[in-house]
DNA sequence: TCTATATTCATCTAAATGGTTGAATATCCC
DNA sequence: GGGATATTCAACCATTTAGATGAATATAGA
């Protein structure tokens, strides 16, 4: 249950909705910034702001060729992001059975609150 | 692959660390709104406001007993963002299947940049 | 009833965010 | 060189966010 450096970088480039459209659209294959701006009502320079928060988070990386930028997508934080849930699941898992346990026998189980 | 209501608040009360600090207390047992407050160098009307983005993400639940609020963990909208990131890497690992089988036989695809 | 306790509300401030527009940069191609 | 294309940069604006402080609300308990 390690605290991840840039967690919240990750976290809140996923909150929003536009820059999770990109990643959907990176799941696919490659695209260009321009390519990722096309589908979204808003100027380029807005949709290039989105990629930027993308490429902050480490979520996506970029090449230059030419004069156009390739993005890809970086799928490790998302692993730390998931790795993050996944460290809560368990815990939940376990309160569960816990209380699971406690529905079945209720009398040997002690306090609470 | 669903775009889910609140995903937006969801994501973005996890990219603080104050909030995945108090989920991770409330991942043991329910806390009150003082003690999840208690860690933290910051007032206890800012912590409280956390609380409340918390539960505006509808990431944890709050009974009022008296004078005090309990407030104890709602997993089911951080199973909706587990759900969310599974689905990518459901992606990522088609397109690192693909990039292997690319990597083995080099000649049998098509395209691609 | 009076006082202490638990918490929120209201207001304020500073910084971050998401958007705009217009100019700058770099490349491609005739 | 010069025009079109791809993208970023800079400045600006409105909204949200994270914090603080002081007052308000409600309950507990002597």
């Amino acid at each position: 249950m390690v605290e991840y450096p840039k967690l919240d970088l990750v976290f809140r480039a996923l909150g929003d909705a536009t820059r999770r459209g990109m990643l959907k659209q990176l799941a696919a294959r490659e695209r260009t910034v321009g390519e990722l701006a096309e589908p979204y009502r808003m100027s380029l320079a807005s949709a290039s702001k989105h990629v930027k928060s993308l490429e902050r988070a480490g979520l996506v990386r970029r090449t230059v060729r030419g004069r156009t930028h390739f993005v890809r997508l970086n799928p490790q934080p998302l692993a730390k992001a998931d790795e993050w849930l996944r460290d809560y699941e368990r815990l939940w898992d376990i309160r569960l059975a816990r209380l699971e346990a406690l529905l079945r026998h209720p009398d040997n189980e002690g306090s609470g609150r």
